[in-house]
DNA sequence: CTGGATCCTGGGGGATACTG
DNA sequence: CAGTATCCCCCAGGATCCAG
């Protein structure tokens, strides 16, 4: 449990931490992360995407890879064929993203039992 | 860019990859994420949080660690005293969040400049 | 058939006031 | 001090339609 960076920095109370959670908010959230995981893999079409991603509605996925590309998280190239072929990748920005993307979601699936079980517990005590 | 066991189970598409976006949902959002490090650092009271957390409402606070402490992450101990005390903390389940979590918001403090940069072109652009 | 824009509603979330 | 209750607004997000 080392005091690092960030504990320091939002100690600080300054405008950063607020600047932190405004990114966190873009990117913290569950379609951007697994976008970003699935485009981890490759380079995808619009509906790959949608297809790989169940769930996420057309205007979830337009709004969230729009969110990416103006962050720069995310290229998107415009093929100019019939049919309309779009393909979105991780920029070099994104790929820094990656591993931490992965790291939270593995954590996700590491503990989703013992989040049901103190769920369970918790709902039975209430 | 290796593929993990995150891609594999999302790209199955079964539902282990729904329960993964809904603890993302409830864990991966900016004030859960901005609680839990905080209570890296250690204990702390309600107001503690509330003071060190700016912008967070006493709504949100309250929700927040509603959400966390019903998920096993967060223990909440109430001192019978006058005025009364609560303490939050992390349970050892929430301790196995913090190194992601810290990674996160490390992440983002790295990266502000580099989004930001990447948001002043794609408007100037659009 | 692909990707994007429009419409509309439920609930996320802030401000304020009140209680044990 | 540590919440709960209430009001209310805004927008996330699903359903649907549109363009090429």
């Amino acid at each position: 449990m080392v005091a690092n960076r960030v504990s320091e920095v939002l100690s600080a109370r300054d405008s950063a931490a607020c600047r932190v959670r405004e990114i966190l908010d873009r990117v913290g959230d569950k379609w951007s992360l697994t976008v970003v995981g699935e485009l981890g893999r490759g380079s995808r079409r619009f509906t790959e995407l949608k297809n790989v991603i169940p769930g996420i509605s057309q205007r979830m996925l337009t709004a969230t890879l729009r969110g990416l590309e103006r962050d720069g998280l995310v290229n998107r190239t415009v093929h100019p064929v019939v049919p309309p072929r779009v393909d979105y990748e991780l920029t070099p920005l994104g790929l820094t993203l990656l591993d931490t993307a992965w790291a939270l979601m593995n954590w996700a699936l590491d503990h989703i039992e013992e989040v049901d079980q103190a769920r369970i517990a918790y709902d039975k005590a209430g």
